[in-house]
DNA sequence: CCAAAAGTGTTAGGAGTACACCCATGT
DNA sequence: ACATGGGTGTACTCCTAACACTTTTGG
């Protein structure tokens, strides 16, 4: 398989928002070391892909998941962090639409779930995996304030309350509901569709879709995204 | 020397601050490929150290500097950044006041300079160097205007005038010199000194320092700078 | 006395924040 | 009718941004 980088792996921290609850992806790790922790899920570089595609590929094998948005984090390079022999780790965070894909296992990953973030914390995690966690939900919520990356955590079309309650969830605080919308609303970003919510107690909702080409323009011109 | 990463380096994009401008280190490569184009100084990664030791090492062994502050920049993986073999590269970058430092050569760099940081975007640079520098850049001039790392580039002892400069040059834009000066001043973390500025024309000016202690203090309770 | 750099206040406009009630809908 | 979630306006405060003259010093 590959020879040119024994020693170097891609981790990926996978985050996904359902049941108005920020949840990460983690694998029941079956083998020694750490047996019946949990591990992020993560995989060797091969020959000839760069480490953003080792990322993509070893979602896909490992666990049928198609990315809405991938960031590199940080390179973890303690030479202790795995116990059998040195091993560094690009560590990468991801987004995902999790209402619509569907968790595969495959033979490395027989277990594969979606922990909601606080619990995950509290699990026993192999390696240095806590502290990249750590370092990841920290980058969530700083870029959250200041790019438009919400959106990719939830589906195409949504409400403003649904947007509202993902930012409190992921900054694990109360926000003003008023001052939020207007605030939003003010980019002028999201494009209103001609449909409702519906099925549910309660007025009806406007659903709303994210202009990201206008966003993508905006951008170049200087524009900035602040909640 | 080195066997576990034979294709892992760290670069480093080590910035200073004299005469009124950035300047970045470079080495004039002596040998193919990218024979007398500019490189950053980086280094294969040796057994038993992590990343962040490899660049003080290098940077020690290379140029004799001891950089005030370094902080992981990200990781290049492009399998064909090296056009011999595939290499990866941790990238950091550094911050130093290169006025009492002195720069040496060394077998393997023996043309390293400062330059001058428009200048150095100009120059032939091997590898994918210049995107290396661009991210650095504007982390820099992100992370310059949200947390206190100027006074890096500076000696202990500065004037505002001299800050005042530092940013300029930095963000490369002039700035309003009394929303500066009261902006900086407000946060009280510089320490009035007893002493003046003298020896030129002008009126002399306050000497300061920054202090670190109560910064570090403040940042736990929640306290954020931001020009 | 002149050139150079330091130092210093005020104001107007905009942004952020705090706050509470009515509306539409499903059960 | 009532419970649930959606939607909206105002007032106050604080921060930002714009703006120019006087002071001190060395030459």
């Amino acid at each position: 398989m590959n020879n040119k980088f024994p020693n170097i792996t891609v981790d990926a921290i996978v985050f996904s928002y359902f049941n108005e609850k920020i949840h990460v992806l983690l694998i029941k790790r079956n083998f020694d070391p750490f047996k019946d922790n949990y591990a992020l899920p993560g995989a060797f570089i091969k020959d000839n892909e760069s480490a953003d595609d080792a990322v993509y590929r070893m979602l896909k094998d490992e666990t049928g998941l198609n990315l809405e948005y991938l960031e590199q984090l940080y390179t973890f390079t303690k030479p202790d962090r795995d116990p059998r022999q040195r091993i560094i780790s690009i560590a990468y965070y991801g987004l995902i639409n999790a209402t619509n894909q569907v968790l595969k296992t495959s033979q490395h990953a027989t277990e594969v779930s979606w922990v909601e973030i606080k619990e995950a914390f509290k699990r026993n995690l192999a390696f240095d995996h806590k502290e990249i966690m750590l370092y990841a939900l920290q980058r969530l919520r700083n870029k959250l304030q200041y790019e438009p990356i919400g959106f990719d955590l939830l589906p195409e079309y949504f409400t403003i309350g649904e947007l509202y309650n993902l930012y409190c969830a992921v900054l694990d605080k109360g926000l003003d509901r008023r001052n939020f919308t207007r605030k939003i609303l003010s980019f002028e970003l999201l494009k209103e569709t001609s449909f409702k919510t519906g099925g549910h107690v309660g007025r009806k909702a406007k659903i709303y879709e994210f202009d990201k080409i206008n966003y993508d323009r905006l951008k170049k011109v200087g524009f900035n995204f602040e909640i």
